[in-house]
DNA sequence: CCACGCTATCGACACGGTGTCGAGAAAGTC
DNA sequence: GACTTTCTCGACACCGTGTCGATAGCGTGG
């Protein structure tokens, strides 16, 4: 099968017969049912997405515990993208050269991209979230984080996390740039101020 | 020159006679100097690298003004990235593709990253850093978000930082999650404890 | 002067992958 | 059983890559 392939070597250097062969086909066959090898990493892409989606509609909106409803969102990310590490790590190669990826890519993040800005800005009404210059510049930093580090991860990349990880490590820095660190517990030893960001 | 035709369209359609064209010589005399067109990134790549770690060697360590400090070291990323955008971009892609830029390219990576952890390790040392459980994974992280984020930006995709923002939001970011925030200043509104992180 | 070795350039070639085309088999419909 | 639709095939033209052998210029030393 194509994913299978693509767990073995990169988009480039499999050939249409390739897959064709997989499929039991011939080579031409292929070309009936699809205009491309890149076609057939878009229908792919649509699939995950739609998974993705779906999984987030389940998730509503946050409640009571806050960081548990961020952690379960990125979860949702690490979960379907991990159960089809080959196409993701595929796809964010592909989105260089292919235009119908890259547009639909853009897309889909973007309405994820919106999600978290305006999750984060309602965050911010109810008093929990820290103040934020611009909650959607943070968002699309985040969420390009998390793309990138899931990736690097499924591709086996060094340096990279681990599987494990990835969820603990993300969520930590998403909660914290989100809403900031408690007040130290007043006790212990002697604690320098924090330095100030801005400046 | 190649950095130029880079900046008009992916490395994959460019072809060797273009970028020959573009030297002023024929096909076959650019195999005389270059292995590949992939071999004259690697050398691009090499360059670049070694920009950035100059100037990040200037900077020194952090001082009495720690998030000045990382907001430097993430300019610097920023600048020489920035220079050469189509490189940054070309080379974020062709990482998949190509076994040398992939392996030299996480050599690079990995050195910035040790250095992040074990100044965040420092910082943690002199009381200045929030707790963090694993510094590594997250300095893993935040590497890759800058990563990221910087290509996307350069590459003009949808969602991304426009330039001028880059540095502002990234800064952020970093120190919020190696800092934390400073305790809220005591008075106006009730404020909800922020969440617990760890789930 | 000439012979050599090194640097640089060229045209020609074989190879391999892509996408298209027209011919036709198989199966379903009137 | 003729006609249409669905599907499959082999053959072809095209394009980019990387290699090879020929050759030209040039400096050095016998």
């Amino acid at each position: 099968m194509f994913e299978g392939l693509l767990r073995m070597r990169p988009l480039a250097e499999i050939t249409v017969d390739e897959i064709a062969a997989g499929a039991a086909i011939s080579r031409s066959a292929f070309y009936f049912y699809f205009a491309s090898k890149q076609a057939v990493l878009l229908e792919l892409l649509d699939r995950m997405v739609a998974e993705v989606d779906e999984r987030l509609a389940g998730i509503g909106v946050p409640g009571d515990d806050p960081a548990a409803w961020w952690r379960s969102s990125i979860g949702v990310f690490v979960d379907v993208f991990g159960d089809h590490r080959a196409v993701s790590v595929t796809l964010a190669e592909a989105r260089a050269t292919v235009p119908e990826i890259r547009e639909e890519w853009a897309r889909r993040s973007g309405r994820w991209v919106d999600l978290t800005a305006s999750t984060i800005v309602a965050e911010r009404r109810k008093g929990r979230a820290r103040e934020i210059v611009d909650p959607r510049a943070t968002s699309v930093a985040l969420n390009a984080m998390n793309e990138r580090v899931l990736v690097a991860s499924f591709a086996g990349e060094q340096p990279a996390l681990g599987q494990d990880e990835l969820l603990d490590v993300l969520a930590d820095v998403w909660c914290t740039t989100i809403y900031g660190t408690p007040p130290p517990l007043t006790g212990g030893g002697r604690r320098a101020a924090p330095p100030r960001h801005g400046g």
